[in-house]
DNA sequence: TCTAAAGCAAGAGCAGTGCTCTTTTTTGTG
DNA sequence: CACAAAAAAGAGCACTGCTCTTGCTTTAGA
C-alpha cells in the first residue's frame, strides 16, 4: 500500500509540485487576479483540463497557495524569533515583526493573496487556518516568554472589554491574561497595517526611509502592547 | 459654449452617472474582481462596446470608482472630525476612527477596492491622489488642534529616525513637530490595520465584540500618538 | 436652411478565461 | 500478458475585456 501504489502517487505528487510551482511563479510575476490555469498549464506542457485532475478548481489551487504562505510566512517568523533568542521582549516582537516585514517585500503577491482584500466569492477553507495561526502563535511566544521576566508592564483594560478579552484569552491564550491578549491581538492587526500600507502603495510619495519608520513605529507598537 | 454644447453634454453626463452608479452595484455585490464591463451595459440595455465611448477601459472605470470610494470615506471622516467639535483630542481621534470603520464595514468592497491588494497591472494614477488624502488630511486636523490646547504629550523619536520625520512632516504637515508627523503617519496606518483585519476575515473566530475591541485598539492607539 | 462634422450605438470578431463532458492513451499491477 | 484504473487530450459552452468598422442621429457652422 505504501510502495506498492507508490510509484503512481509519487508521479501524481510532482505533477501537483510542478502545478503548484509554476502557479506560485505566475503568481509573482502577474498577482492572484491573473492566474489563469491555462496559462500554467500552457507552461507545463499539458492541456488545461488535464489539471481539473490536481485541483477540482481555480480556487482549489488557490486554496493551495494561501496555505503555503502562511505556512511560509509563518516559518519566516518562527526563525526569527529563535534567533532573537533570550533577547529583551521588546526586540524579540521586533524581531518578528521584521521578520514578517521583510518575507511580504520579498514575496508581494503571496502576501497580498493571504491579507489582501479577499476574492470575491471565495471563502478560505478552514484547511487553512492552522497555517494562518502559526505567525500568531509566535507572536504569542514572545508575550509568554516575557511574562517570565519582568519583561511586561502592566496594561489598562476597560470595564466593557474585559468579558471579550477574556474570552479571547481564553480562546487563544488561556495563560496569558485577558489584557495581554487583547494587547496582543491588536498589536498583530497593526503590525499588519504597517506592513499592508507599505506593500500596497500608501506610503507612496508619503514615507522614504521605510525600513526606519517601520521600526520606529514597530517599537511603539511593543511598548504600547507593554513590551519593554 | 455653455448651454450651446449643453444638450450632449447634459446627456453624457447622464449616462456617465448611470455606468458610475450601475458599476457601483455591482461592485457591491460582487466585488471589484467580477465587476464586468459586459454586465454593466447589460444592466443599462446597451451593448458593451458602447462603454467605451464613455470610459476607455475597464481601468478608468474602477479609477472613477476608486476616486469615489476614497471621496466618500474622507466625507465621512471630515463629517465626524466636525461633530466631534472641540471634543478632547482623543476623542475627535477615536470618532475619525470609528466613522473609517463604520464606513468600511458598511462598504466593504469599495474599501476594499482602495486599501486592498493593488489590482496588478493597475497603477492608482495620480487623480487619485487628492481624493485620497482627505482622510489623511482630517487626522492631521486633529493632531494640529490637539496642539493648540495641551492635548498633545511629547513623543520619543529616535536620533535615527529624525531626518525622516523632519522630511514627512515638512511633505506632509509643515506645522507640526516630526516626532508627531511620524507618530500620526504610523497610526494612520495601524487604523486600517485593524479595520482591515476586521474586513477581510482575519479576526473571524478570533475577536467576537468587534466594536468594544475596536474602540480599545484605537485608543491605546491615540494614546501610542500622544493624544489625550 | 442646408450641409458637413462630430458623437454615438451597434455588431462582428479576436483572444482569452474557468469549467465540463467524452474519448483516447498511458501505465502499474494481478 | 491482459486488464482496469488513472491520466491526458480534445471539443465545446458560456463567459470576459477589448478593437474595429459600419451606419445612424444630433449638432453646429456657413
Amino acid at each position: 500500500m505504501t510502495t506498492a501504489q507508490g510509484a503512481r502517487e509519487r508521479a501524481r505528487n510532482e505533477v501537483t509540485a510542478a502545478i503548484k510551482e509554476a502557479a506560485r511563479r505566475q503568481l509573482a510575476a502577474e498577482g492572484a487576479a491573473k492566474l489563469s490555469l491555462r496559462a500554467v498549464a500552457r507552461e507545463l506542457g499539458m492541456v488545461s483540463s488535464a489539471l481539473y485532475r490536481y485541483f477540482p478548481s481555480r480556487d482549489e489551487l488557490l486554496t493551495a497557495l494561501i496555505i503555503d504562505a502562511y505556512d511560509a510566512l509563518g516559518a519566516a517568523a518562527e526563525k526569527a524569533r529563535h534567533a532573537a533568542g533570550e533577547a529583551a521582549p521588546v526586540d524579540c516582537f521586533i524581531a518578528v515583526c521584521e521578520a514578517v516585514r521583510t518575507w511580504a517585500l520579498t514575496h508581494p503577491h503571496e502576501y497580498a493573496l493571504i491579507y489582501g482584500s479577499p476574492v470575491p466569492g471565495y471563502a478560505a477553507p478552514e484547511t487553512t487556518v492552522p497555517a494562518a495561526a502559526r505567525t500568531g502563535v509566535v507572536l504569542i511566544g514572545v508575550f509568554r516568554d516575557a511574562r517570565q521576566g519582568p519583561g511586561l508592564d502592566e496594561l489598562p483594560l476597560s470595564a466593557e472589554l474585559r468579558p471579550e478579552a477574556a474570552r479571547l484569552a481564553a480562546e487563544i491564550a488561556p495563560d496569558l491574561p485577558p489584557e495581554v491578549a487583547a494587547a496582543m491581538v491588536a498589536a498583530w492587526a497593526q503590525l499588519f497595517g504597517l506592513v499592508s500600507f507599505e506593500l500596497f502603495g500608501q506610503f507612496n510619495n508619503v514615507i522614504e526611509d521605510r525600513e526606519r519608520f517601520f521600526r520606529h513605529a514597530v517599537t511603539g507598537l511593543a511598548r504600547g502592547a507593554g513590551l519593554r
